[in-house]
DNA sequence: CGGTGGACCTGCTGGC
DNA sequence: TGCCAGCAGGTCCACC
């Protein structure tokens, strides 16, 4: 479910309301997580101040006093819930943390593709698994020059070089659909094809969506879609141009937008504005 | 090495 | 009504 966008929503809502609590409580329901949960690392955390939230890509992270980090991955179906203390837990609500006197953070996550750990900030930095994420989209480092070097002689379709978190971290499979419609590119042309004027597009694309999104507070597909902490849905999938759109006419032009599968993965474009 | 396809899970939808 | 195939916002690994 989350991509960059929803992971930032969630991590300014915590910010604002639990930053500085104190973990008092960890109850682990069901540690199998696509990496099973440590139980008694998580116990651990009892006593520990959150100091600050941060993200890298798509992975929250949860800076505590003592130095080190708890980070926490959604995978396809993650939630992050903050409801008062003693409420009925869900089905799915697989750890529940509880915060000061009378909070509590639940994490949620039917299909269990997602993930919990504890790291020392060194270790996640260097020699981490966060290591081999490539630079965050709105950072420096993502240069034109960065991406052509890393496109050169890569036959992929620019599509899923671009869903490559190796490569540039946080882009999924809608903002990656979004952000090719956006440059204009078409989503299955090989990585190392396109010009520099196109990754110089692509690249503006990129984080144009992301922040217009960001700012929507994510994007929210169903009733059942993405929330807030607090239960709140976005608003950009009103702003979705192509993602979930087979059929309709693209807003630039009026062509029937085509769905298509690559790499396995809904592929949403508009095949007379994307080349 | 690069690229593809499967695996991991649950839940919902649409077709028959 | 029931059953089954297909689909879902992400990664990781085995294989060619």
């Amino acid at each position: 479910m989350p991509e960059l966008p929803e992971v930032e929503t969630i991590r300014r809502y915590l910010a604002t309301k639990v930053c500085g609590m104190v973990i008092t409580g960890v109850e682990v329901r069901d540690q199998r997580l696509r990496q099973p949960v440590d139980t008694s690392v998580l116990r651990g955390l009892v006593g520990r101040r959150m100091v600050a939230f941060g993200r890298r890509g798509k992975y929250l992270l949860v800076h505590l006093d003592d130095g080190r980090t708890m980070v926490v991955h959604l995978g396809m179906s993650g939630h992050v819930q903050l409801c008062p203390r003693g409420a009925p837990a869900g089905k799915h609500d697989h750890v529940v943390f509880t915060l000061g006197s009378d909070t509590e953070l639940r994490y949620n996550d039917p299909r269990r593709f997602g993930a919990i750990l504890v790291v020392d900030d060194k270790t996640w930095g260097d020699g981490g698994a966060c290591a081999c994420l490539g630079p965050e989209p709105f950072d420096d480092a993502l240069t034109v020059h960065y991406l052509q070097e890393r496109a050169a002689g890569r036959r992929v379709p620019v599509k899923v070089f671009l869903m490559d978190g190796r490569v540039v971290a946080g882009v999924g499979n809608i903002y990656a659909n979004e952000a090719l419609y956006k440059a204009g590119i078409n989503p299955q042309r090989p990585a190392c094809s396109l010009s520099e004027g196109e990754w110089r597009r692509l690249r503006r694309a990129i984080r144009g969506v992301l922040r217009a999104a960001i700012k929507q507070g994510g994007t929210t597909l169903l009733d059942e879609g993405f929330r807030n902490p607090a239960g709140e849905g976005g608003y950009f999938q009103v702003r979705l141009a192509v993602y979930g759109r087979e059929g309709s006419p693209c807003r630039r032009c009026g062509f029937p937008l085509v769905r298509t599968v690559v790499a396995r993965r809904s592929t949403y474009y508009c095949p007379r504005c994307q080349r």
